[in-house]
RNA sequence: UCCCGGGUAGCUCAGUCGGCAGAGCGAGUGGCUGUUAACCACCAGGUCGCAGGUUCGAAUCCUGCCCCGGGAGCCA
C-alpha cells in the first residue's frame, strides 16, 4: 500500500507504526557516526518532525544535499521517539530531494536572526520559527474575526480600494492615476486635467470604508468590513504602515454604548479564539518574544474593560505624580504619554475612552446635549496604545451639514453621506480596528513591520 | 517630518589617543553509534554604508548624502 501523504501535524496524530510521506524544508541536519537526524517543517505547525536517517540508508553523496532550506520529501515508519523533546519520530526508508539550498549562499542560518535582517528576506523569514508562529496565528485571527461577525449576523461587504472622494478625512492619501506623469494633459488654465485620468476624476486609495459601510448599514444593520488600507503619512515608527489591514463593523441602532460592548466582546471572543486554538505559537511569543503574552490574553478576555469619558481621564491625568512632556489639558488631545499611562499603569487593562471634545475629533461623530463634546471612542491597550477608534455617528441632517461646513468641508462632495440623513436616517455606530495593531498585542511583536507578510512604510516596498 | 542612536566578515558585534582589521556564531573540512540552536578540532572569509575633506597616515576626525533602529507627531 502507498504511504499517505500528511503534514507534520497529521504526522503527530498518527499511531505508531504508520507508514506515511512528509514534504517539507530542512531547518536543520545533525550527524552523529553511523546516524543522522533531519528537522522537517512543513509550516503546518511550530513543532518540526525528526527524521531519523540510519546508516546506510542513504549515500554520503545524497546526505551531503540535505542542508538547512532544502526541499525533501521523506517516506517512512512513525515510531516511538527515545529521546524526551518529542514523543515520535519518522524512521527514514526513501528519501526524494525537490530542491537544494547552498548553505554558503542560503540566508537563513540555524542560530537566531535579527528580525531588522530579516525583513530585508522577507521572502525567507516565513521559514523561519517566529514568522511561522506570526502566520499561523495571524491566519487564526483573521478567521476569528470572520466568525465573530458571522455568528453575530453582521452582513461581510466589500468596500472599494479605489475611491472617488478626497474627503474621508483620515490622513494623507496615495492617488491613482494612468496620466502619463512626464507629461500631464492641461486645462486652458494651466492645472493638470483630471478627466483626462482613467476614472474622469482624481482618485486614491481608500483609507477607510466607513462611509460606504454606513451606506450599507442603513440597509442591511449589522455590516463590516476586512480589508486594506492605505496611508501616505510619512510615519516612522513600530506601529504604523503605509497599507494595513482594518476591521470597520458599521451597526444601525447602536448607541455608543453599545458600540464600545461590542468592541469589548470583539476584542475578547477573538482572542479566546487564539488561545483556544494557537496554544503553541502562543506559548513561543510567551517563552521568547513577551513572557506576558499568556496571562494579559486571559485577563483580556475574561475581565471588563475600564470604561471612562475623556473629562475624567484628563482628570486623572492631573492628579498623576508624574512629569508630563505635555501636561493634560481639557481640549487637547490625549498624547502617547498620557494613553499609556492610563491604560498601562492607572488600570492596567483596555481603556475604553469616551466623548472627546468635538473639536479634536472628525466631523461626522454626534454632538452630545452638552454641545462641546462628540460620542466618540478610543480603546486603548497596554504596549500598542489605540488599537479601536470608533464613534456614534451624527444621524441628524442638519446637525450632519453645519458641522461638515464649520470643518471646512465642501458639502458638495457629501451628498450622498448626507441624503443617508435625509432619507430613513437611523441612529448608528461603529469602529476601527486595526488588524496589525491587534496581531502585535496578541503576539507580544514590538514592531509592526514583522506581523505583516510584506510590510510597506515610507521608502520600502520591496517583495 | 522632527529629536536621539547606529551602519566594520554571511549574521551579531568589539575596535583604546589617528598608526598592521578582531571575536563569537554561521559556512567549509575532518572527527564522533541517538542528536535536539548537538558536540570536538581545523580552516577560509573584509568596498570598515556612499562621496568628498583634513593628515605623513583615517574604521577612528570634519562635511554632505543614503540606509536601519528608538522616541515624538499623524493615526488604526
Amino acid at each position: 500500500m502507498e504511504p499517505r501523504v500528511v503534514s507534520v501535524k497529521q504526522a503527530y496524530e498518527l499511531p505508531i507504526g504508520t507508514r506515511i510521506t512528509v514534504r517539507g524544508w530542512v531547518r536543520s541536519r545533525r550527524d552523529s557516526k553511523g546516524v543522522s537526524f533531519i528537522e522537517l517543517n512543513d509550516g503546518s505547525r511550530f513543532k518540526s518532525l525528526q527524521v531519523v536517517v540510519p546508516a546506510g540508508a542513504l549515500t554520503e553523496e545524497a546526505l551531503h544535499h540535505i542542508t538547512t532550506g532544502a526541499c525533501i520529501s521523506v517516506t517512512g515508519t512513525l515510531v516511538e521517539s527515545p529521546a524526551p523533546k518529542q514523543p515520535v519520530e519518522l524512521q527514514l526508508e526513501s528519501l526524494h530531494l525537490y530542491g537544494t539550498a547552498d548553505s554558503e549562499t542560503y540566508p537563513m542560518q540555524k542560530k537566531g536572526h535579527s528580525f531588522e535582517y530579516l525583513r530585508e528576506i522577507a521572502h525567507m523569514r516565513v521559514r523561519g520559527n517566529t514568522f511561522g508562529a506570526v502566520f499561523r496565528l495571524r491566519n487564526a485571527l483573521a478567521h476569528a474575526v470572520h466568525q465573530f461577525f458571522q455568528e453575530r449576523d453582521f452582513l461581510y461587504i466589500q468596500t472599494p480600494i479605489i475611491t472617488g472622494s478626497d474627503c474621508e478625512g483620515a490622513g494623507a492619501m496615495f492617488r491613482v492615476t494612468t496620466l502619463d506623469l512626464e507629461n500631464l494633459p492641461r486645462t486652458p488654465q494651466g492645472t493638470i486635467d483630471w478627466s483626462q485620468d482613467f476614472f474622469g476624476k482624481p482618485t486614491y486609495l481608500t483609507v477607510s470604508g466607513q462611509l460606504e459601510a454606513e451606506i450599507f448599514a442603513l440597509a442591511f444593520g449589522k455590516v463590516y468590513t476586512f480589508g486594506p488600507t492605505f496611508r501616505a503619512e510619512n510615519s516612522n515608527t513600530p506601529r504604523h504602515l503605509a497599507e494595513f489591514w482594518m476591521i470597520e463593523p458599521e451597526m444601525a441602532f447602536y448607541e455608543l454604548e453599545d458600540n464600545a460592548q461590542l468592541a469589548q466582546e470583539f476584542l475578547q471572543s477573538t482572542i479566546r479564539y487564539v488561545l483556544d486554538h494557537c496554544q503553541e505559537d502562543l506559548e513561543f511569543f510567551h517563552q521568547r518574544i513577551d513572557n506576558t503574552v499568556l496571562e494579559t490574553l486571559e485577563h483580556v478576555a475574561t475581565s471588563p474593560f475600564e470604561r471612562i469619558t475623556y473629562t475624567e481621564a484628563i482628570q486623572i491625568l492631573q492628579k498623576a505624580e508624574r512629569d508630563w512632556e505635555f501636561p493634560p489639558v481639557w481640549g487637547n488631545d490625549l498624547q502617547t504619554e498620557h494613553e499609556r499611562y492610563l491604560t498601562e499603569e492607572a488600570f492596567k487593562k483596555p481603556v475604553i475612552v469616551t466623548d472627546y471634545p468635538r473639536e479634536i475629533k472628525a466631523f461626522y461623530m454626534r454632538l452630545n446635549e452638552d454641545g462641546h463634546t462628540v460620542r466618540a471612542m478610543d480603546v486603548l491597550v497596554p504596549r500598542v496604545g489605540e488599537i479601536i477608534g470608533g464613534s456614534q455617528r451624527e444621524e441628524r441632517y442638519d446637525v450632519l451639514l453645519e458641522r461638515i461646513r464649520e470643518s471646512g468641508l465642501n458639502e458638495q462632495d457629501y451628498w450622498w453621506y448626507l441624503d443617508l440623513r435625509r432619507y430613513g436616517s437611523a441612529p448608528h455606530s461603529g469602529f476601527g480596528l486595526g488588524f496589525e495593531r491587534m496581531m502585535m498585542y496578541i503576539t507580544g511583536m514590538k514592531n509592526i513591520r514583522d506581523v505583516i507578510p510584506f510590510p510597506r512604510t515610507p521608502g520600502n516596498a520591496d517583495f
